[in-house]
Formats: C-alpha cells, structure tokens, sequence
DNA sequence: TCTAGGATATACT
DNA sequence: GTATATCCTAGAA
C-alpha cells in the first residue's frame, strides 16, 4: 500500500448509482477547492439526498428550471442554488442522467486552508463552525453560482473536486428526517452523517415562516 | 441557552 | 403575494 494521500478525483461510475446509495457513501470524502489563493480541503461529515421526480422536497420535483438545470445533467457535476435571498448550497448529481437526483453538502470538516476558510467565515467562532450548515460550507468553500455545473470528477484544473479515499465505516453512519424540508419531503431518513462528528449542524425541524408585517 | 425576526433570489399560485 | 434544502443578531429567560 502506498502511504501518501491519493489526490485521484473519484470516477463518475460514483455518482451514476441511485442517491440513496452514494449518499452515505460520500460521508469521510475530502473534497478540494482551488482558490487564487490556494487550496481548501473539507472533509464531508452530514451530506442529504434529494431523488428528483419522487421527492417533494427536490427543486427537481416540478421540472426543469433554469436554476435546476444542472440537476438534470451528467453525474458527478456540482449543483449550486442561491436561497433566501442570501446563501449558496452545493450539490452533486447522482444518477442516472436525466433523473435529476442530487446529494445536498450539508457539513464537513476543514482538514486544510482553515485560515482561508475563516477569511470568508468571520462570524465563526471556532473552526468546528466553519462549514457546520449548508450555507456555511459554501461560503467557507467560497462557492456560488459561478461554479454551477462544474465537473467534480474532472483529472485536470478544476475549481472543485472530490477526491477518491477512505469513506467512513457504515457503523459510524446515522441517519435521520432531512432538515427543514416541509411536508411530505420530510418523511424519509434521507439525511446522513458521522456519528459523534463535533462538525455535524444541529437538527431543525420545518419552521413556516410568519408573515412579514 | 433559547427564540423571534430580518435579509431577500427564485419559483410557484 | 407566499414559501423556501439558511444563517445571524438581539433580546429574553
């Protein structure tokens, strides 16, 4: 076996597998952000999945949108949205192509470029809250809709990639209701993370929102 | 420690 | 007009 780390992006046959299959399995992946700056490594510790056409809860569940586009392409890309007027969240396709299935990066860990990470995430009050939440992982990854679309399995110059490597055993995984998802979308045990990881986010439950006065 | 409310793009009614 | 795959701050407890 050899020692060193190895910086291979996963193949696309990882993602062309139903969602629910390469959820969990995504859990320990270390994922790569190339910066001007320099490199930024997370390691994924909560990830949920979204299953297009079936599923309430998906942006891909009423069609194809110009935000969702993405969704309904190749595997392996990375799926971008802007919410609340506010925060990025990124996604990677799952397949097959066209199903427009998804798996929502909820939390990691920063194994590498912390001090980058804490530049974009000032309000943070100790490294384990650097990307604990969807939004907070983007931001500290500096990611936005300008990297919709990107190919994550790509070999060569890529601003984000996964990598391949060990994920985390299948004793070490829990899963539970997707957060802040309404209705029926929030019945199914889609949400997957480490067990006992200081950097999962905290469960919420759907909160309507009251009108603004 | 907890809760309420604000910020406001995008899609849908 | 209303809801949302969220986060942050202020003020109460």
């Amino acid at each position: 076996m050899i020692a060193t780390p190895d910086r291979t992006p996963l193949p696309r046959d990882f993602f062309d597998r139903p969602v629910l299959e390469v959820a969990p399995d995504l859990l320990g992946r270390v994922l790569i952000r190339t910066t001007p700056d320099g490199p930024i490594e997370l390691r994924l510790t909560e990830v949920e999945a979204y299953d297009g056409p079936n599923d309430p809860g998906s942006h891909a569940y009423r069609g194809r949108t110009n935000r969702n586009g993405v969704m309904f392409g190749p595997p392996g890309h990375v799926y971008v949205y802007f919410t609340y007027g506010m925060w990025h969240c990124a996604n990677l396709v799952c397949g097959p192509e066209g199903r427009a299935s998804a798996v929502l990066l909820r939390a990691g860990e920063i194994t590498e470029g912390a001090a980058l990470a804490r530049r974009r995430r000032l309000s943070a009050r100790n490294d384990k809250e650097l990307a604990k939440g969807p939004a907070r992982l983007a931001t500290a990854l500096g990611v936005d809709r300008a990297l919709d679309g990107t190919d994550a399995c790509a070999a060569g110059e890529t601003p984000l990639r996964i990598l391949t490597g060990a994920s985390v055993p299948t004793h070490q995984v829990r899963s539970g209701p997707r957060t802040g998802v309404s209705g029926d979308g929030g019945v199914h045990p889609w949400r997957f993370w480490v067990a006992n990881d200081p950097t999962v986010s905290p469960y919420r439950a759907h909160t309507p929102r009251r009108r603004r006065s």
